[in-house]
DNA sequence: CGATTTATTGAGTGAGGTCAAACTGGGTGG
DNA sequence: CCACCCAGTTTGACCTCACTCAATAAATCG
């Protein structure tokens, strides 16, 4: 496993960061395009100054116009509650399409937040509506990332109706090992983009619960905290302890079950 | 291909029921479309044989080839966890759509079951597919239809996270009456198609709760209720405790679309 | 460097879960 | 008619997990 990150090399705030050699577009929405169709996407997509930690890429509210997919760094969705709370509801790392619940409502429904310095891909909407109208591949992948986002938020779901903290905190961990994994870093050593007190909120805990069960952790040797940096040791007790599976689609070869 | 749809053959009050004349048609797949494309769309759906209770429109892991409208009746969504758990993830009314969380991995992630005898409009999505490439403003509508469903999930993550087990019981019912009023229900009288096991298992809330909720509610005279059937007597109340106003999207005025 | 935010740990409390028992309404059959 | 059941619902008693409050420790920042 080597620790130093390769995909370094690759990163240049440069205008050589087309879709066609960026190596996220095996994962983001170029995905099942070809060459030319990928140059077409391409053309609509301005690259912007990256964001420091805390700058906002929208705010809840703002006129709906683009969509952003995430190239380096993290960002946060949350919106406000009535009683003026913050509520977190997604976390994106690099690849991931961020703002496409805004659609139907003319403005965005949640705020994005840089966790740390990012740099995203800004899509304006209507450009990428009638790019689609071309490319039925482009068309189908994005349902598909709408559809996949359905899915996670069914996940998530079930974690907040029915898991406690242990199983959300090892929710938590293993998902973002499975993510980050995709993304050619190690799935066992990472460091968390966001602070306890948001992984709490996003985990529908206090953060002092987060804070102790990371402890427990460590102790039943699951992990190895260092501030923002996680080690998982035991990835197959921390998994079950996760309950579902998840995040990877199992694809059942049984569909012909008798109807 | 086509196997000769023989129109008469298939399901005796389907005659009538077509798109065009649907009294849903303005809160389903249609909206916003012009009548010779609701045509179109109307060609490519079966009305299927009315569902019993209980029965399934489609199981967990059965290969994803359809969505489908409710028509009359309600629908719920159900999970199961890997400790053998149900865990319902939506009810559906009439005119909402069920299936569309399929999109991404051949297979339904969930079931789906009849809580009540259910009529839907079944809607090969390939060939829904087929037809969105020709009608952009079914495009836009399907993708409207499923970033909505992003937004409601978000707001069930909130209502799961933050919200006590008077507030979830509260924005269940103002939600419910919502529906039922945009579906030319009242909104003060309905009558509940799930059992109050089912209520609890979606809010994230054993039954005993919900049914020491109700009690409460009609102690402080919020709704009064007989057994599935539900008055609310206290209109703002009820709404003030559900917190988040949710549901429908508050347009601010600067919205100046083509009524 | 102190100042301020963020994280950890401890003690006490309460909302909601669990378990158990009682009640309801509807169906069935004597 | 009543007795009986069964599933769904309600109510009560008790307990537990995670929250709150508070104090300290560590990290981050100016």
């Amino acid at each position: 496993m080597p620790k130093g990150q390769l995909k370094g090399i690759c990163f240049h705030p440069s205008k050589e960061t087309k879709c066609v050699t960026c190596s996220l577009s095996s994962l983001c929405l170029p995905i099942s395009l070809n060459f030319e169709d990928i140059d077409q996407l391409d053309k609509i997509i301005k690259r912007r100054q990256p964001l420091k930690k805390g700058e906002h890429l929208f705010h809840q509210g703002d006129r709906f116009d683009c969509v952003y997919a995430v190239r380096s760094g993290s960002i946060k969705n949350y919106a406000m509650t009535n009683d003026g709370e913050e509520q977190i509801t997604n976390f994106h790392l690099p690849s991931e399409l961020v703002g496409m619940d805004g659609i139907d409502c003319d403005t965005y429904p949640v705020s994005a937040k840089a966790l740390e310095t990012t740099t995203v891909c800004e899509i304006p909407f209507s450009r990428l509506e009638e790019l689609a109208k071309e490319l039925p591949e482009l068309r189908s992948q994005i349902l598909r990332i709408m559809s996949r986002e359905l899915r996670d938020d069914k996940q998530m779901m079930m974690l907040l109706s029915k898991k406690n903290a242990e199983q959300r905190v090892a929710t938590f961990l293993t998902n973002l090992s499975t993510r980050f994994k995709r993304r050619g870093y190690s799935p066992y050593t990472f460091r968390l983009p966001m602070s306890r007190n948001e992984i709490g909120n996003y985990l529908g805990l206090a953060v002092e619960t987060v804070s102790r069960v990371f402890t427990r952790f460590q102790n039943n040797e699951l992990i190895a905290v260092n501030g923002k940096e996680v080690h998982i040791l035991n990835m197959d007790d921390l998994s079950e302890l996760a309950g579902l599976p998840e995040q990877e689609p199992r694809h059942i070869e049984v569909n012909a079950s008798t109807g």
